[in-house]
DNA sequence: AGCCAGGAGATTT
DNA sequence: AAATCTCATGGC
């Protein structure tokens, strides 16, 4: 676990290096239709659960050397494990215990990375640390532009999910599997999403409530493709899904969505194409890239969105 | 107005 | 196996 200690109510984290919290917070807040936190003042506002325990914390930095967390209302927990599972949360969150150096001295090499390193030094794969948001998030968003998604996952957190609230405010959490296995597609009609997705989020919410689909199982196995093969059972989870999720969630450095149109644009913005590059060009630019593709993913994205 | 969107499953060839 | 169709709505 990372160095941290508590300091008048707060816990401050110290950060790696590199690490740049503005960098990461202008990426929180890229979407401004986002519902599951909020960013004011260079703060980030949200509710985290720990033991099942509803927390809503404040996030900032100090002199981007500690990463300051205030639990408002007074929510502090007293034991000291849940103090560690918030670090751990967070840790988690902005994927502390990487060390990127690695990945830049191979990246600034690369002629498809050397300019997005430059251009967000210090970012970090910022994750979904919950497995049933990030496969909802992911289903939800197939094949349709990315402010429509944030749409519909407004409507689906707002429609099924809890809310806390302070000075005036909502703070979201996301609908639980629970909650969502005892839906019917009726139930979600109105959230424009298509009948399919619709089957998938709540068969996902069914496996998960059944305990046969855990963060935990997904984590243990050796091989990543043992985890992508595993979620691509599922139906409505293809290959793009179960990259995305290992990716995001389960933070297996070498998930790769290489269908993904983000990735093609991305790859075709930088190196100046008329057309979009092929499955095998992106493959031969890539493969240098063993054991982050992930996180070049993570940052070709970045130039788009 | 028309193509495209951080795809996947089903159907046809 | 590989190509094609369908889902379906909105962003730009």
């Amino acid at each position: 676990m990372r160095n941290w200690r508590e300091k008048n109510q707060h816990l401050l984290i110290e950060v790696p290096e590199p690490f740049d919290f503005k960098v990461n917070l202008d990426y929180l807040q890229r979407e401004p239709n986002e519902c599951m936190y909020e960013i004011e003042a260079d703060m980030i506002t949200c509710v985290i659960e720990i033991n099942h325990v509803r927390t809503l914390i404040r996030i900032s930095a100090v002199d981007n050397e500690y990463i300051d967390i205030e639990c408002l209302n007074g929510t502090m927990p007293k034991l000291l494990a849940d103090k560690e599972a918030i670090v751990d949360y967070i840790c988690d969150w902005f994927d502390l215990d990487t060390d990127l150096v690695p990945f830049y001295e191979m990246g600034c090499q690369d002629p498809l990375l050397k300019h997005p390193i430059e251009s967000f030094y210090g970012l970090r794969n910022i994750g979904l640390n919950n497995l049933f948001e990030a496969l909802c998030w992911g289903i939800l968003g197939q094949q349709i532009n990315l402010k429509y998604a944030y749409r519909l996952k407004r409507q689906f957190v707002e429609k099924f999910g809890d809310s806390l609230d302070y000075n005036d405010k909502k703070y979201w959490i996301f609908p639980s599997f629970d909650k969502i296995s005892a839906l019917t597609i009726d139930d979600l009609a109105d959230i424009k999403m298509t009948t399919k997705k619709s089957e998938y989020i709540i068969d996902v919410a069914k496996l998960m409530k059944s305990g046969l689909l855990t963060k935990e199982k997904l984590l243990n196995f050796e091989d990543f493709k043992q985890a992508e093969q595993e979620l691509t059972r599922i139906r409505g989870i293809g290959p793009w899904t179960a990259n995305y999720v290992l990716m995001r969630c389960l933070r297996y450095p070498t998930a790769f969505p290489i269908d993904d149109v983000g990735l093609i644009n991305a790859i075709k913005l930088l190196l100046g194409l008329e057309r979009k590059p092929t499955k095998e060009e992106i493959r031969a630019l890539s493969s240098n890239w063993t054991n982050w593709e992930s996180y070049a993913t993570f940052y070709l994205w970045r130039m788009l969105y």
